[in-house]
DNA sequence: CTGTCAAATGATAATGATTATCATGATAAT
DNA sequence: ATTATCATGATAATCATTATCATTTGACAG
């Protein structure tokens, strides 16, 4: 934990960003809640109970810088609002969600299972690939 | 044209849904743009041209019905915005895309790619596949 | 035909998420 | 200490989408 806040602090300062409190106890929330998929609503709410003067505007600049730095990644799962996903740290590429029709339950993938198709992808269609997003959308294990 | 429009109006009959004159007018939008991704203000100003009396409301309800129906799948590139796309006729699956980093563009790729990964999630994850959305970020073979 | 009823529409208000603004507060360098 | 810069919090503004509601339309019964 400490460590990972620690890289996430020299990330930021060669950047000429600084961890402040504020973004300091935002960090921390994403990191206790790794497995979920907060909304920037939720964070908010989380990080006041350690911090309640932040105000919302914060939490929501704070997500942006994160997901400038790619420590976050931000996702969309088609209702209107934007979540907050932790990267792996390393992983080179965005994990894969598994998205519950019945329950709602979002569940990660962290292996890659594209390369193959990528490869596919950028040798027939000339493009470069960055990054990618992939969701499933079906009935969970826990539902069936 | 004509015969798929006349297959749309039998699905919204087969639902008891018409095919009214607004609902049409929408259809042929979409039918003329089907390599783009409009929004609903997109589809509503283009709608406007051939059908001025139309409100907005309508066009939202129309495109919300044709995703209830699969005519159409709604997707979402992040920026704050839900864009509509045609799904071709007896396509199992919705189609990927290729979104360019620098220029913006969206491409299509029709083909499915994903069966063997699909395959691998169901049973090393006991999830049930009922659809997917796949969207490669990168640069384009234009900008390239 | 003509009246009736449910569905559909259009105008607009309401909502909800996100972004912009701006005065204030903290921080670091001179 | 002083200034300049960055960050913050409160709140207003924006933008997409949804809800409301009075009106219109079209199918159907009599």
């Amino acid at each position: 934990m400490e460590q990972r806040i620690d890289r996430i602090k020299k990330q930021l300062h060669s950047q000429s960003y600084k961890l402040t409190p504020q973004r300091e106890a935002t960090v921390r929330v994403l990191l206790e809640h790794e497995d979920d998929h907060l909304s920037a609503e939720d964070v908010y709410m989380l990080v006041k109970e350690k911090y309640p003067e932040i105000g919302l505007a914060t939490v929501y600049r704070t997500l942006e810088l994160l997901t400038e730095l790619k420590v976050v990644d931000k996702i969309n799962f088609g209702d209107g609002v934007s979540r907050y996903d932790l990267r792996q740290e390393g992983a080179a590429h965005f994990h894969h969600h598994l998205v519950c029709l019945e329950c709602g339950s979002v569940d990660e993938i962290q292996e890659d299972l594209l390369d193959d198709v990528e490869k596919e992808v950028e040798t027939r269609w000339n493009f470069e690939i960055k990054d990618h997003r992939l969701t499933f959308h079906g009935i969970c294990h826990r539902c069936k």
